[in-house]
DNA sequence: AATCCGTGGCG
DNA sequence: TCGCCAAGGAT
């Protein structure tokens, strides 16, 4: 098929070989498709699944969870990491419920304008909840599109508007097939035209790509310095919310204490808990997850 | 614009 | 073993 676009065969590809995800099913209400792309933000999807299921078991609509405790929330959203996008979705529900009569808006500018939600998750629900013709360009799309419609190794470290122009350009006209194509690329990117060992031999797009036709030419510019894990801030504050998500009752300082060796640190660590929102401080030395008043 | 914000699995 | 990183957002 010599004539196919970029995204007809993306789309003929992702037909026959997307991965079956729960979000991608029929019944997946635009809510359920929004509380897995906040999940999904920074956690793999083999992480997510488990956990989806569990959130929309327990909050089906927006208003289930926006009746519940914000600490709730925190601690439903067990090891996925990042806690505070938890808290931001509790919000986000609530003010789905009281701006938006409990349905998730299907105007982008309104979806921007929710807690939580950037210009990735805005456009990926109006995209596959909506079927509306939007780029959704995360940082599989944007390495796809690097490579296949530019020619380069990658795209830069943030996404910039020339990212959302290039994809857009991709894109069929027709809103369907439009979301159909920003499903497929995200899905190449993902399985596909991966950072690492990108799968050309398998790939729908490889006749057509800019990168595979210029020989495939290294990144250039430095790479990124993923800061150390060990130690940091993060840690620490990662160990002092384990504990009160396992905790029924509020719980005393000296139980936070013995998580981390450093005072210093561990104060700091906890007061941006605190500061956050996540950490809700009560008479007494004592601590809990916020119960939202 | 650069930095901060968790977690666990994998080569 | 341990560096690397996986569907971003907010500041």
């Amino acid at each position: 098929m010599p004539d196919e676009t970029i995204a007809e065969a993306a789309i003929r590809w992702f037909r026959d070989n997307a991965r079956v995800l729960p979000w991608r099913h029929p019944d997946a209400g635009a809510w359920a498709i929004l509380v897995s792309e906040v999940m999904l933000q920074q956690t793999p999807v083999t992480r997510v699944l488990p956990a989806y299921e569990a959130w929309l078991a327990r909050w089906p609509t927006p208003a289930t969870l926006a009746a519940d405790e914000p600490g709730e929330a925190i601690r439903m959203w067990g090891r996925l990491g990042y806690p505070r996008r938890a808290l931001r979705l509790h919000e986000c529900a609530t003010a789905i419920a009281e701006r938006h009569a409990g349905v998730v808006p299907d105007d982008l500018d309104a979806l921007l304008a929710l807690p939580g939600v950037g210009a990735y998750t805005a456009r990926a629900v109006a995209a596959f909840a909506y079927r509306q013709r939007q780029p959704v360009v995360d940082t599989n799309v944007r390495r796809f599109v690097a490579r296949a419609a530019t020619g380069l190794a990658d795209a830069g470290h943030t996404t910039k508007p020339a990212d959302l122009t290039a994809t857009a350009a991709l894109l069929p006209a027709e809103p369907e097939l439009a979301a159909q194509a920003s499903a497929a690329f995200m899905e190449l990117g993902a399985v596909v035209c991966v950072a690492r060992a990108p799968r050309c031999a398998i790939c729908p797009v490889v006749d057509r790509c800019a990168w595979r036709a210029a020989g495939r030419p290294a990144l250039e510019g430095p790479s990124r310095r993923p800061q150390t894990y060990a130690g940091t801030d993060r840690q620490v504050r990662g160990l002092l919310l384990a504990v009160l998500r396992e905790a029924v009752e509020p719980v005393p300082r000296v139980r936070l204490d013995v998580v981390w060796p450093e005072p210093t640190q561990r104060d700091r660590a906890l007061r941006g808990l605190i500061d956050d929102g996540l950490v809700d401080p009560l008479p007494g030395d004592l601590f809990t997850l916020p119960s939202g008043r």
